[in-house]
DNA sequence: CGTGCCCCCTGTCAGC
DNA sequence: TGCTGACAGGGGGCAC
């Protein structure tokens, strides 16, 4: 589900409703969501006042702490949405759709609800006071649309990789918050086999990538993300980047820039979408 | 440490 | 109509 444009858009619908208001009382329906002990979780959170709405790679993280507090002891709610996760605000007498998954409902002191949903599971919620919170964020790679995230350093860590580029783009210790669909569309962009070793890059893919990450995120957040099947913002409504996708589930469609057909192959465990003459597997010198 | 494979779980769809 | 298998945006654990 959702990579990184899909939880900044999330972020974004959270934001205005979530931040300042207290959380009244947790109802942790599917423990098994959580990371810890369930009373820990519902302890840490309950009467506390949300301080900020952020996002780190694909997590959505709230900040937490007591009212008037500094950011130093506040804890940080991180939420991995897995494959199906949404985060679902419910304003006070909304007639929108009933959450169909449940996992962990909150209810704040306006009256409206913060809901977890999440068919398959996959997702989780991690409490984490400050210090673990940072340490953790510090095993993520750099954020794709910071200025954290240069050509020399991609050009540098793809240097020391002989896997598969698409297989790297997915590693979140490498670049936080690009998952399946956006990396096969950065490398359709940069015209990059899926399969080439990261380290057989020539310095000139490396820069065409690091721009088509950044290209390809910046629009798809722009559309709200993109939905397939389950992703929804936080007011439940669809991302309209699918129809944007120039590979991505587009497996015998002409491609846009040449018109040859879009191949499928399964590797590493997933599809990878590509144009066999825009990216061939081997670099074409020019 | 890097890499590849399996699994977690539910729902949907294609094929028979 | 109904059954079966493949597959779905993620990531942790394990063996090598």
């Amino acid at each position: 589900m959702p990579e990184l444009p899909e939880a900044e858009t999330i972020v974004g619908g959270l934001r205005g409703p979530l931040v300042g208001r207290a959380v009244s009382s947790v109802e942790v329906i599917r423990p098994d969501l959580l990371v810890g002990p369930p009373e820990r979780f519902s302890e840490g959170v309950t009467g506390r006042t949300i301080g900020g709405v952020s996002r780190r790679g694909k997590n959505v993280v709230i900040r937490i702490g007591y009212t008037g507090s500094s950011a130093t002891d506040s804890a940080f709610l991180v939420v991995n949405l897995g494959m199906s996760g949404r985060l679902l605000h419910r304003p006070t007498g909304a007639r929108s759709p009933l959450p169909s998954h449940p996992g962990v409902r909150f209810l704040l002191d306006d009256g409206s609800q913060l809901v977890y949903d999440d068919v398959r599971r996959f997702g989780r919620l991690r409490l984490m006071p400050s210090p673990a919170f940072g340490a953790w964020s510090g095993t993520l790679g750099p954020e794709p649309l910071s200025r954290d995230f240069k050509v020399a350093g991609l050009i540098r860590e793809l240097a020391r990789s002989r896997t598969p580029i698409r297989g790297w783009l997915l590693d979140q210790r490498r670049v936080a918050g690009v998952g399946n669909i956006y990396a096969n569309e950065a490398l359709f962009r940069a015209r990059v086999h899926p399969l080439r070793p990261a380290n057989e890059l020539s310095s000139d893919e490396a820069r065409r990538l690091h721009g088509a990450i950044r290209s390809v995120l910046r629009a798809a957040i722009a559309a709200n993300g993109t939905t397939l099947r389950d992703y929804r913002t936080a007011q439940g409504w669809h991302g309209s980047y699918a129809r944007q996708l120039r590979v991505y589930a587009r497996e015998g469609s002409d491609c846009m820039r040449c018109g040859d057909e879009i191949q499928r192959a399964t590797f590493g465990g997933r599809s990878a979408f590509f144009c066999p003459t825009c990216q061939p597997s081997a670099e074409v010198s020019a």
